[in-house]
DNA sequence: GATTTAGACATTTTT
DNA sequence: TGTCTAAATC
């Protein structure tokens, strides 16, 4: 193989990382400083040059996209593909060992995986059946609590309450969970990653195969890792301490979900000989971008530190633009997105970022008003769509009756006449002999005690089922997923709706059988299933791992379809512009970026700015807006903005006034149009022939200092005027006596 | 069992 | 202000 090339088209820090000897490194890689594509070429580098095979290799990322991305590069940069390499999620791999060793890890063999939706109704379930008002005890902080323990790697067994009330019921909650989990066979995607922990820890001969195996680790994105995530790699990378790490403490954003920026510092501590190489020459922004960028994020204390550089021009300055309300906002991004449209850009070189999902409504709007394509990122995906987990749910009972998540889900959907008495009754029966609905709906059934309404109703029930199970044994994924649609009548069902989305729905219901098809199509290819968020190798000789993964078709593509949910839209593909959160916009780069809602209460948002250390993750997520832009980029906040219904007069965000002056270009809202005013005695009139100030103008106040003028009313000695003030906030004044100066 | 209405509530999200 | 959920009603 040739390999020359390898090394060939890096930098010299570049070089340094891919190349790095054998041991524990740690790269320190600034936004658009080839992250990547280090990672790619030292994997390259690992099997071209440095003799290891791609079967002794891990990769792991957080997302499928950047294991599916990072895969695909590794196979175009040596020409070939690569079997055998293990390269996927974080519990992509804990699945896939939870599967191979699923008696080790104490599951059943066919084990399912709840997502974040099944989990939340399970826990609101129990927490009814605790007889706890679920208003008092949310269920989403139920949720929260059980999700930041696992992720800590606590069982509820090791949880003490510390004789406070709270924390006791919380506790009672993630075990009467935990238990339930057990009982349909259930895995949620913290116990993935837990479970997989515990079973490397508990099991020496397994965990030493596998340390065997990987004698090359390398993790993305590593400022992301939580504890248990961590704790999953040292344990796996042992003695030979050869673990890669790739990340960024300044674009740490996903603190509130449990990683922790700190494993970085940790991990110098944990691996005390750890080669460190910084990244710092940026590829994709312009130099005042860039220096824009940098001044804001070294407002933070606790960074480990870097100066990102780049070889390119100055470029265009950083534009801010004061707008007067969220909707002239709006309108003065669409404004420019369409002028760099008509100067020749592509609709795909524009997104526009903001802090929170609601705030993508009016660029939307406005978007529409201007026939300009867009494209919102986020939201439900393919596999969360409700007809959707409704048919998975007819086909994770046949692949297991005591999965009580299941059972719940597809009992009376459609609707078949049995109600919440008859579930009572069945949920509490399950509850005394502690066995799964499936099996308390049968002794019911056979106990005659029964209502024959409610008997007659759960007969039917059993009864697709059974029948699905019968005639579905050996049959092909796609054909058993039309036959569950088949027999459930969930299209039939959807479409006697009348809310429009019917005919939606039963396209989805037929795109599922689709994506079986598919799904079915590439398993059948290989000698072995394919898990999601892995690539499979072909066999290992004689080993633990040799043993081929047992599971039915059906399995993987139920775990699929929880560990890969799909994307937001089918078939979205068309030139359009993007919009999407701050967060959503890490990994990604555009030509022009907008940046609406840089406001103080808004960005940072309110909830995190008493806290310093989430205001500087606030600030971290900042920067990572910022770093997406290659050319222009445009901060935008609003004098006013409607929030929640109320009018709100936010200051500009901090992160604004950390940017040097002389990178800034302020770009006034139009001072040519004065906006028309309701006056008190009902009619249109102008702010400036009533008030003298026009909306959106300057002022200077002897007392109160500069503002801007955001209404006014009243005529003659009565009118008025209300000022956003930088210093003292909105306020109004009577034109005659404040005195109030133009600026 | 479906449809309507009232009430709560409102960061960020992948697996 | 807009959306989502849950009780109330037909």
């Amino acid at each position: 193989m040739d390999v020359s090339h390898i090394l060939d088209d890096l930098n010299e820090a570049q070089r340094e990382a891919v190349s790095a000897p054998a041991g524990s490194t740690l790269v320190l890689a600034g936004a658009g400083s080839g992250k990547t594509r280090v990672l790619v070429h030292r994997i390259a580098w690992l099997t071209g040059v440095a003799g290891a095979t791609p079967w002794s290799v891990l990769a792991v990322t957080f997302t499928n996209k950047a294991a599916r991305e990072m895969r695909h590069r590794i196979e175009h940069l040596l020409g070939q593909p690569v079997g055998g390499m293990w390269v996927g999620t974080f519990h992509g791999l804990a699945h896939r060992l939870l599967r191979a060793h699923w008696q080790e890890a104490g599951l059943p063999k066919a084990f399912q995986i709840l997502d974040s939706d099944d989990q939340h109704r399970l826990i609101k379930r129990l927490i009814r059946e605790m007889n706890l008002d679920d208003s008092k005890w949310p269920p989403r902080q139920a949720q929260w609590f059980i999700n930041s323990q696992k992720d800590e790697g606590r069982r509820a067994q090791h949880l003490d309450d510390g004789g406070d009330h709270y924390q006791r019921q919380m506790i009672a909650i993630y075990r009467a969970y935990q238990e339930a989990c057990e009982r349909s066979g259930a895995v949620d995607f913290a116990e993935l990653l837990l479970r997989a922990h515990e079973l490397l820890r508990d099991r020496t001969d397994i965990l030493h195969h596998y340390r065997e195996r990987f004698a090359h680790i390398l993790v993305d994105e590593f400022q992301d890792t939580n504890s248990i995530q961590y704790a999953w790699l040292r344990l796996l990378s042992g003695e030979r301490n050869n673990l890669f790490v790739v990340g960024d403490d300044d674009q740490s954003i996903y603190g509130w979900r449990g990683a922790k920026v700190e494993n970085i510092r940790h991990f110098q501590r944990d691996f005390p000989k750890t080669a460190m190489v910084r990244l710092e020459q940026n590829y994709r922004s312009t130099a005042n971008i860039l220096q824009a960028s940098n001044a804001v994020i070294s407002n933070n204390p606790s960074r480990l530190g870097k100066n990102l550089w780049t070889e390119d021009k100055d470029g265009d300055p950083v534009r801010v633009y004061a707008a007067f309300n969220e909707v002239d906002e709006a309108r003065f991004v669409i404004g420019r997105i369409s002028d760099a449209i008509d100067s020749g850009h592509r609709r795909t070189d524009v997104a526009i970022l903001y802090r929170t999902s609601a705030q993508s409504r009016l660029f939307e709007e406005a978007l529409l008003q201007a026939g300009i394509p867009y494209r919102v990122y986020g939201g439900l995906r393919f596999f969360e769509r409700a007809e959707i987990k409704d048919a998975l749910a007819y086909m994770r009972l046949v692949s297991n009756r005591d999965s009580d998540p299941a059972f719940e889900r597809a009992v009376n959907q459609p609707p078949r006449g049995i109600g919440p008495r008859t579930l009572d009754a069945v949920r509490a029966h399950a509850r005394d002999f502690g066995c799964s609905m499936w099996h308390a709906m049968e002794e019911l059934l056979a106990g005659g005690s029964m209502a024959a309404r409610a008997a007659n109703a759960l007969k039917g029930f059993v009864e697709v089922i059974e029948e699905l199970q019968l005639e579905t044994t050996d049959m092909q994924l796609a054909d058993l997923t039309a036959q569950v649609l088949n027999r459930s009548r969930l299209p039939e069902h959807f479409k006697k709706s009348r809310d429009g989305k019917g005919q939606d729905r039963i396209e989805n219901l037929e795109e599922l059988v689709n994506a079986a098809r598919q799904f079915d199509g590439i398993s059948m290819g290989s000698d072995s299933i394919d898990l999601p968020g892995t690539e499979i190798n072909s066999s290992t000789p004689g080993s633990i791992e040799s043993d081929p993964i047992e599971m039915s078709e059906l399995d993987a593509f139920l775990s699929h379809a929880a560990l890969e949910a799909g994307d937001t839209q089918a078939g979205e593909h068309e030139e359009s512009v993007q919009l999407m959160t701050l967060h959503s916009a890490k990994g990604l780069e555009f030509p022009l970026i907008f940046i609406g809602g840089m406001e103080e209460g808004l960005f940072p948002h309110s909830m995190s700015s008493d806290d310093p250390e989430r205001l500087e993750e606030e600030r971290r997520l900042c920067y990572v807006g910022m770093t997406r832009a290659m050319e222009q980029l445009y901060l935008c906040h609003a004098e006013s903005r409607r929030l929640h219904g109320s009018d709100s007069y936010p200051m500009p965000s901090r992160f604004l006034r950390e940017i040097p002056p002389d990178l800034v270009e302020e770009i006034r809202s139009r001072p040519d149009v004065s906006r028309p005013v309701i006056t008190p005695a009902g009619g249109f009139n102008m702010a400036e022939e009533t008030t003298g100030f026009r909306l959106g103008q300057r002022v200077a106040h002897p007392k109160f200092g500069e503002g801007v003028v955001l209404n006014a009313e009243g005529q003659g000695s009565s009118a008025r005027v209300q000022v956003n003030f930088e210093a003292a906030g909105a306020k109004w004044l009577v034109v005659a006596y404040a005195n109030l100066q133009a600026v």
